[in-house]
DNA sequence: TTCTAATTAGGAATCATTCTTGTTTAAAAA
DNA sequence: TTTTTAAACAAGAATGATTCCTAATTAGAA
């Protein structure tokens, strides 16, 4: 897998670290195109994934909502409030444990897990 | 919210429990087409959705691929492999600490949560 | 500097899902 | 039982996220 350095590439990786809060592809897209007006969707997407296979990013599955990206870091765990869609990080420590439990219950060869917490968040608490 | 006891819906119901294997929307639609060729894909999508809020059926987001739809049991984990894409119930107990624990860390008022481990299963093993 | 496969821009296509419109129907009321 | 009416339906258009296609551009090797 060679892979070239295209500016379009450097600047995906910039705006996703720049952006703190786990932006989407449209997101970033938004944010280049304010300093390179010509960038397209899909260089995005393409870009984005393409990071996220190399290990510098994470992709993250937001269930009925776009995916977002993440600078990785440490793993870690993410909630989600029912009422008004955002979603946070979590600052728990990660359960390796869990993955060589399953793996051993399972048969997988594990490579991680992801964990989605759902509640309703002390902001949409207070509105209700 | 008064609700009406459809044909339709009893179908949708029906589908899911005799498919045994987290049916997506499409899978449901294709089966009842069967016995009823004139369901309305539409149809499928709203039952199936009004059943997970009435907590008949359980909703599985799953990343990159449709939604997925269980006969609601114990609440219980997933895993995916990565390979072949298939996904399977992971026969571990739920931990219902973990809500509480991050309800007391996030101030979110807790509902769930969901795990989806990613890893490499038996048999797409044995293929490398 | 030349060459070429990788990457790009732009837009069409795809896929899952929801929405719209006009029609049908479950079940409450008469 | 018949009438009434809001809920649910069928069919298909619309939407939103993402991927794919094609011709043009370009990073990096020769």
């Amino acid at each position: 897998m060679i892979k070239r350095n295209t500016l379009q590439k450097k600047l995906v990786l910039e705006s996703v670290n720049h952006l703190q809060n786990h932006p989407t592809a449209d997101d970033v897209y938004d944010d280049i195109l304010k300093e390179y007006p010509h960038i397209s969707k899909g260089t995005v997407y393409r870009n984005l994934n393409a990071l996220a296979q190399e290990s510098v990013l994470k992709k993250i599955s937001i269930p009925n909502a776009a995916d977002r990206f993440d600078h990785k870091n440490m793993p870690h765990y993410h909630i989600k409030c029912l009422i008004c869609g955002d979603f946070f990080d979590v600052d728990f420590e990660y359960m390796t444990a869990l993955n060589e439990n399953i793996a051993s219950l399972t048969g997988f060869v594990m490579q991680s897990h992801d964990i989605v917490f759902s509640g309703v968040c002390p902001k949409c608490q207070r509105h209700s």
